[in-house]
DNA sequence: CAATCATTTCGATAATTCCAGAAACATAGA
DNA sequence: TCTATGTTTCTGGAATTATCGAAATGATTG
């Protein structure tokens, strides 16, 4: 994780509707959902949310695959972890702030 | 921390100068920084620094109090612990999908 | 109180982002 | 092949955000 992939990450995650859909993908766990299932609980037209998707594919925070007529999303939980390390990198100068750093892992899967 | 508190921080964070501050911010812990010396570091223009720190502040990751002619800023660690809790909230539906779910807390100090 | 330093607010402009309709593309089934 | 469904790309206008000079505010020192 660099500082330019943080920042995709942070900006794709900093508007409503992309932050309610990676949400609803990280609580779907590995099965994930699919567009028009997303598009559905978030209430918004398809190309809207296909921007959006574009935006969190971009910042890898999304993995696709077309199922027939379907497209199946994943969030990549991998580069969510990546990113909350980076935030916490160096806290405090390296020096024992609290209890804990970040735990190396949050959640390692990604397919099923 | 709820949805619109947890936009305000990734929206505070998903720009290059205000991520450099906050992580400026971060790693100088509980002593934190002047407004001067972070204006130094980031090399950019005073009322440009301010903008972004209003912003930082909006969304409760900075706390600052004036110390003399100066204005001491620090990280807000208590409220980065819980951003970064929001994200991985309810994470695979409460299934436990990895060896351990986020650490409830990666730093606690917010003052020296 | 005057001079100076540190920081913020104001205001205008440039750049970026958000949005959704229309059209296009991809797949599956009749 | 034709039709229906699911999803994306294209497009342009509306809204938001970033930037920074000038001026204002707050605090310290002489």
């Amino acid at each position: 994780m660099n500082t330019l992939i943080a920042l995709d990450c942070l900006r794709a995650l900093g508007q409503e509707h992309r932050l309610a859909a990676f949400r609803a993908l990280v609580q779907a766990g590995p099965a994930g959902l699919c567009v028009g299932e997303l598009r559905d609980r978030l209430g918004i037209p398809g190309p809207t949310l296909s921007s959006h998707l574009n935006q969190l594919r971009a910042a890898g925070l999304v993995q696709d695959q077309r199922e027939g007529r379907h497209i199946q999303l994943v969030a990549d939980f991998e580069r969510m972890n990546a990113l909350l390390t980076y935030l916490t990198e160096n806290c405090c100068a390296g020096a024992p702030c609290a209890p804990a750093n970040l735990c190396t892992s949050v959640c390692q899967e990604t397919k099923p």
